[in-house]
RNA sequence: GCGGGUAUGCCGGAGUGGUCAAACGGGACAGACUCAAAAUCUGUUGGCUUAGUGCCUACGAAGGUUCGAACCCUUUUACCCGCACCA
């Protein structure tokens, strides 16, 4: 077989659907609409390797599929062409942004276009032109008028190497998202957009969309909101607010934290510790941000006491590095016996922990009786030690020994002791005062009552290695007790079952819990102790309780915190959109007006300054008040990319408008986005803002609808060499590298089908081949068919069948298992020789997605008129889809490979060649057999004879009929 | 540390309670075609065993639920991704 031409075929298709606008469309309010979208590219010059191509395969597959199904589909490209990689690549090969940029635009379209992509070119466009970024000043000054753009000195990110301010969103775990510098915290006066005033709707209106719970649960962190109470604590006369998610640990308070980072620290240090506390601070000063996340908890006292408002204790006041300067108030109510930072920090300085919260709600609770009996074991514990007596502490607290059940109130003390240390032990309790109640003996075990005040003590033997070795098998140890344990031990009682634990372990984690001795701060919710009159509530209730107790008497309140922060969006860079500000000395801050607008970016600036190269352009910089016409400055700042990529899908609905920004008609036709497509890495980046931008506009009144994207897909990331298909890491594998060997539509489907697309995938070089055998198959079968006829049943089932799945298939993105199908379909068409145009036309359509270009040209060689790209999804009828035929595919199946293993065995031991087969069914499956009789000659190579096991003249020499079962037919070979 | 995900045969990857020694592709091996190779076609590809049967071992590891588990539960290990001192 001669390869296909695919070169000729895929140019040829290109050139066609191009003249032909076939994937032009427009407002038909008759049709339904359907918006795919592929997250926009930044323009670069390189060529697409294969991450890219599978990202735009994916989206095109869909926008395929969903337009043969018969809607309109809005499937547009356009470029986020501002932006630093701009200014940086052109530095570097010494052009103006503008030049590489729209270079690297006509390029990237090139390459684009060579993917046979069903895109609206007529609806492109790219974000550093004036025609779009005009707009971005239309919606900044309307924010502006809103209040939801302000400019604001705040500490915020900045990077040395791109010379400009970052979003938070944008510095990642400290580090520049794009060149990865170490991010600096320098206070300077910004532009920002209110995203928090958002906050709640952002939350709230995800359960409207269908993404990945990843990406959902991505933005509701990163939003992290939460409910809390803000505490006022007295501190020198002056009421400090601290905020708290756990107002039910208020008991347990034995110190607050401020922030090292706090604007007002100082003051709150007292003359003795001036010196300690600026030592501190220069130490903390010195550390790069990455060593002050690893840092250790530290702190140092402030020499200043809080009072609880609720207990009256006097706290001391410590400022520490583990606190956040700019979330809730920069101060902290330390609780260390229930936070674990707290904890940390609490036993580093020696201040006490106390515990205020048992974590199971029916867990011990160590009253009054128990904890006198604690002491008293402890008390027994310490002196059999003391006189070398090992102890097991029976039944007592938890689970203990190897038969007793947890029990919640104990009412005495039981231990055992190896049978040789019993008298021993017998004496010693005499000598601690107690007294004898009864004595007990059997052949296992004997056994002595005491009683001591209130308190009843037993002793018993303890057959030790029984214990042990029970313990030994479960394989159950727990070193440290700790209060998940005993919680545990509860629910083990709940449940009736035994459980083996060491008595000492137990005992020493009760101990801890009631004298404050814990090994972790126990976090969760539980019941209140030694919380006065709130003792005895769960956390919940507390929580409430203390909040409303501390709003009466006006000492706190009920807030809810966010982590998000406001949008900054200015950026100290020349390669954006021109902030549309005045500044001037008589009015202050003034929007440009609208008539006036774009705010064009010069063109002619100095790049060789450091700085905003903006600054060097005074025709730009000097420029008229818009208010009193006096001398005025220009806002030399430019807005970050992420505000381009916040509305360019509204753009593609009405791309040309010179008037408006869209037409709202056209917007509320295409919009929203059905199906979204790109990384996930913009889960709080673009993907944020863009949802809050629409919220904006909605607002606004420009759009009616809430969410952006209704459906959003993640693709995989491609991967080569174990490592990410990447320009820097050097193992790309180039668009041109596989379509100039094997066709874009050879990459496309291999793309496709060996993994579901969500998923990450590595690239195999050999793979491919197996894609493009397929196509090469598919074209030499379709282009050789000489004449149609009838379809079987069998077949037209088989067809019917395949479109149903496919058809499935692609609607849930299973490409991979889609592809499968389809290429079962062509094998199975393969093997007749009689079919219908209508079943090769069914199979053209559903390739075509995957291998647009070459099921064009096989669609036209059938006769067809071009496109099938237009044309209609193929539709199954179920009635035809018959499982009949499947199970006699099976059945025929087995037969022959038992047959085929028979003859290799027969081969191989008796040295012959078998011709003939006979084969032996019940006589209700004869027809089964007999029907596919020709089937089964081909797939043995033999003449085969079907024979009924009552057929009365069978041949049948070895008499092999006998061994015939249902399902099963008998063999004879000769 | 917290959260999410993944783990399957030589490799890539389907499969989420019986029809599973496990789709499909790649690779390898054998056969057909050919002077030969490539392409193409056919078959084999966990082990033992057998005129087509049967048995064992296997879906990261260990337990458990079930008549029955690659699939459900628990624990655990490794890798990937996200967040990271958020009170």
């Amino acid at each position: 077989m001669v390869d296909y031409d695919f070169k000729k075929i895929e140019a040829k298709w290109q050139k066609k659907w191009e003249k032909d606008k076939t994937f032009h469309v427009t407002e038909n309010v008759k049709k339904k609409k359907y918006y795919v979208l592929e997250m926009y590219p930044y323009p670069s010059a390189s060529f697409l390797h294969m991450g890219h191509v599978r990202n735009y395969t994916i989206g095109d597959v869909y926008a395929r599929f969903k337009r043969m199904s018969g809607f309109n589909v809005l499937y547009p490209m356009g470029f986020d062409s501002f932006g630093l990689p701009a200014e940086t690549a052109a530095k570097k090969e010494g052009i103006h942004p503008k030049t590489y940029a729209e270079g690297s635009i006509k390029k990237i379209t090139e390459y684009l276009k060579a993917l046979g992509n069903s895109y609206d070119w007529e609806r492109t466009l790219a974000s550093h032109e004036p025609d779009y970024y005009k707009w971005n000043q239309f919606f900044f000054i309307k924010m502006f008028e809103k209040g939801l753009a302000y400019r604001k000195k705040a500490p915020v990110n900045w990077c040395e190497k791109c010379q400009s301010v970052l979003a938070n969103e944008e510095a990642e775990g400290g580090k520049c998202w794009r060149c990865g510098e170490e991010v600096v915290k320098k206070d300077l006066e910004q532009w920002f957009l209110k995203i928090t005033a958002y906050a709640d709707k952002l939350i709230e209106d995800l359960n409207k969309v269908e993404w990945p719970e990843k990406i959902k649960t991505m933005q509701v962190n990163w939003i992290g909101k939460s409910d809390g109470t803000e505490i006022d604590f007295e501190i020198n006369n002056e009421r400090w607010k601290v905020f708290t998610t756990r107002p039910d640990t208020i008991y347990g308070v034995t110190f607050l934290v401020i922030s090292a980072q706090h604007p007002r620290l100082m003051d709150l240090v007292t003359k003795e510790k001036k010196k300690e506390v600026e030592g501190f601070l220069k130490k903390l000063k010195s550390a790069s941000e990455k060593e002050f996340a690893d840092m250790e908890k530290e702190g140092v006292f402030t020499g200043s006491y809080a009072i609880n408002p609720v207990t009256k204790e006097k706290l001391p006041v410590w400022a520490g590095n583990f606190v956040v300067a700019d979330y809730g108030a920069g101060m902290v109510m330390a609780v260390p016996a229930h936070d674990q930072r707290d904890f940390e920090f609490a036993k580093k300085y020696n201040i006490p922990i106390k515990t205020v919260i048992i974590p199971n709600k029916e867990a011990i609770k160590p009253d009054e009786t128990i904890s006198k009996m604690l002491l008293e074991i402890k008390r027994v514990n310490e002196l059999m030690q003391k006189n070398k007596i090992k102890v097991w502490f029976n039944g007592t607290f938890g689970v203990i020994g190897h038969y007793n059940k947890i029990f919640i109130k104990p009412r005495d003390v039981d231990f055992g002791v190896l049978e040789k240390d019993y008298e021993k032990a017998k004496k010693l309790l005499l000598g601690l005062g107690y007294s004898k109640i009864e004595e007990k003996e059997n052949e296992k075990f004997k056994h002595t009552s005491y009683k001591y005040g209130d308190l009843i003590l037993e002793v018993g033997t303890f057959d030790h290695d029984l214990g042990n070795e029970v313990a030994n098998i479960k394989g159950i140890s727990y070193p440290i007790p700790n209060a998940k344990w005993l919680a545990e031990c509860y629910e083990i009682t709940k449940t009736k079952e035994r459980r083996q634990g060491r008595g000492d372990d137990v005992l020493a984690s009760l101990l801890n819990i009631i004298s404050g001795n814990i090994s972790e701060a126990v976090t969760e919710y539980g019941i209140l102790v030694n919380s006065g009159d709130f003792n005895d509530l769960t956390s919940d209730e507390a929580k409430e309780h203390i909040t409303n107790f501390l709003e009466l008497k006006k000492l706190g309140k009920k807030v809810t915190q966010y982590k998000i922060r406001d949008w900054l969006i200015s950026r100290q860079r020349y390669w954006g959109t021109p902030i549309p500000m005045i500044f001037c000395d008589k009015c202050g801050v003034q929007p440009v007006k609208e008539k006036d607008l774009p705010v064009l970016l010069p063109e002619k600036v100095d790049f060789s300054v450091s700085g905003n190269p903006l600054n060097s352009n005074k025709k730009f910089v000097e420029t008229k008040c818009p208010k009193c016409n006096g001398k005025a400055r220009r806002e030399t700042d430019t807005m970050g990319g992420f505000m381009d990529s916040s509305w360019y899908f509204l753009r593609y609905c009405d791309n040309k408008n010179k008037t408006k920004p869209f037409d709202n008609k056209k917007v509320n036709y295409w919009m929203p986005v059905n199906q979204y497509i790109g990384g996930a890495e913009h889960a709080v980046m673009h993907l944020l803002y863009a949802r809050f931008f629409i919220k904006v506009l909605k607002n606004l009144n420009y759009v009616n609808f809430d969410e952006p994207f209704t459906k959003l897909f993640n693709q995989g990331i491609v991967y080569k060499d174990g490592a990410k298909m990447s320009k820097s890491k050097g193992n790309v594998v180039y668009q041109t590298d596989i379509s100039d060997k094997y066709g874009i539509d050879t990459a496309r489907l291999f793309l496709m089908s060996v993994s579901s697309p969500e998923k990450q995938m590595e690239w195999s070089d050999e793979g491919v081949q197996g894609s493009f055998k397929f196509l090469n198959k598919l074209h030499t079968f379709v282009s050789g068919i000489k004449k149609f006829g009838k379809v079987s049943d069998k077949l037209d089932s088989k067809v019917n069948k395949a479109i149903k799945e496919v058809t499935g298939d692609l609607e849930q993105f299973s490409y991979n298992l889609a592809v499968i199908k389809i290429r079962a379909l062509l094998e199975s068409l393969e093997k007749e020789d009689s079919f219908d145009k209508k079943s090769i036309e069914a199979l053209l359509k559903l390739v075509h997605p995957f291998a647009p270009h070459i099921s064009e040209e096989l669609w036209e060689k059938l006769g067809n008129k071009p496109f099938i790209s237009l044309e209609k999804w193929p539709v199954y009828d179920e009635k035809k889809i018959n499982s009949k035929f499947d199970e006699e595919e099976k059945v025929v199946e087995k037969l022959s490979s038992d047959i085929n293993n028979i003859i290799a065995i027969i081969k191989e031991r008796q040295n012959k060649s078998p011709t003939k087969v006979f084969v032996y069914t019940l006589p209700q499956e004869k027809n089964l057999y007999s029907d596919n009789l020709r089937e089964l000659e081909k797939k043995t190579n033999l003449t085969v004879k079907v024979y009924a096991v009552n057929d009365k003249d069978k041949h049948d020499p070895e008499n092999k009929a006998q061994k015939t079962k249902p399902g099963k037919p008998a063999i004879y070979l000769e």
